[in-house]
DNA sequence: ATCTTTATTGACTCGTCAATCAACAAAAAA
DNA sequence: TTTTTTGTTGATTGACGAGTCAATAAAGAT
């Protein structure tokens, strides 16, 4: 049955069922195997055409913070207004596309990697850094010179959210997330 | 060599190799073995006193929760003010006695345990309980009608610090993250 | 029509690790 | 002194999972 230029599309289904996998299984340590099933294919081929799990795992978070980064840069086109670019980074970090089980669950499993894998690490600074000069570029308009300290202080409580979300067993509800985080910003 | 009344001596010594080793693994699977030598005994006395990999884990979660507990409990005894019993909170979450390498490396693998295991997931449940209550005691009088808010997000926020210093290579700066999480409450 | 490239998998290797067990040692009880 | 209880480990079992490989098949190239 082989058809040629499988290669893509082989690659696109392995990460989604990465993700998907990682969302369905309470344990962080899916297997090959288990992806490769949820995509269609053997385990081999998903080590033939990503070489090893890491690999895998590593694409699925390029995936996600590619998908994250574009989104959040479509809805910042154009706004100048630094209250309401602060609301689309909020609304987007917390919106229907990167707010999902699976997507929370996926950026649990990259934390914990980060800390053990170069590759892994490097992207979440990368990432890190971004919002962070996001964050900053709003909020020094709006806060002065505690910008800086309020961009870590929001950075640490998104990144919190999305931790106890990840734990909790209720469906994430982004319109309180940016709610909470707004009302911690915009104290009184 | 077997004096006798080894057991809460040996338990003792695996709870503290059990936080050391993650502490010091990069990744988050430290294995009975690796917990055992540290503590200088054999894998099997591991398994012999404690049953399983995860009773040892879920042991040194117990012991992380107790000794911050406690600790807690001690510096607000007597306490009234609620700006100073909150400060308290701050000040010993962050304190050199939890805000350490090894224990915030254990406390995401507590976490990740959390998702899997039923017993660790009432343990932080507990926890998280107890610290939003503690929370909103404080913050109540502070802040009246958004206090339950402001709880909640703070205890995030205290979960985002932590995440963010596991993540981080270098060494967690106490002072600095109480300062953050009290710059954004008492937001102006 | 043959050769090469791409797609694909079942079977296998190899390592790791949790858990068990049989055995040994010494203290305490009988 | 024998027996039981407590402490302890080396060796083993059994499972699981990442990664490899040889083999098959079809498409395209020569």
């Amino acid at each position: 049955m082989p058809r040629l230029g499988m290669e893509p599309i082989r690659k696109a289904a392995l990460i989604k069922a990465a993700i998907e996998e990682i969302g369905a299984s309470s344990t962080l340590d899916v297997t090959v195997s288990q992806i490769a099933r949820r995509a269609g294919v053997s385990s081999a081929l998903a080590h033939h055409y990503f070489g090893s799990k890491e690999e895998i795992l590593l694409a699925a978070m390029r995936d996600v913070l590619t998908q994250y980064g574009l989104e959040i840069r479509a809805a910042l086109l154009g706004l100048e207004d630094p209250a309401q670019r602060l609301r689309v980074i909020l609304q987007t970090s917390f919106g229907p596309q990167n707010f999902r089980r699976e997507v929370i669950s996926a950026w649990l499993t990259f934390w914990v990697m980060a800390r053990a894998v170069p590759k892994a690490r490097r992207l979440l600074t990368i990432y890190e850094r971004r919002l962070q000069s996001n964050l900053l570029f709003c909020l020094r308009p709006l806060t002065g010179a505690r910008a800086t300290e309020l961009a870590d202080a929001t950075g640490a409580l998104i990144d919190g959210v999305y931790l106890r979300t990840a734990l909790s067993g209720d469906l994430p509800d982004g319109e309180a997330a940016v709610a909470l985080i707004e009302s911690m910003i915009f104290a009184r």
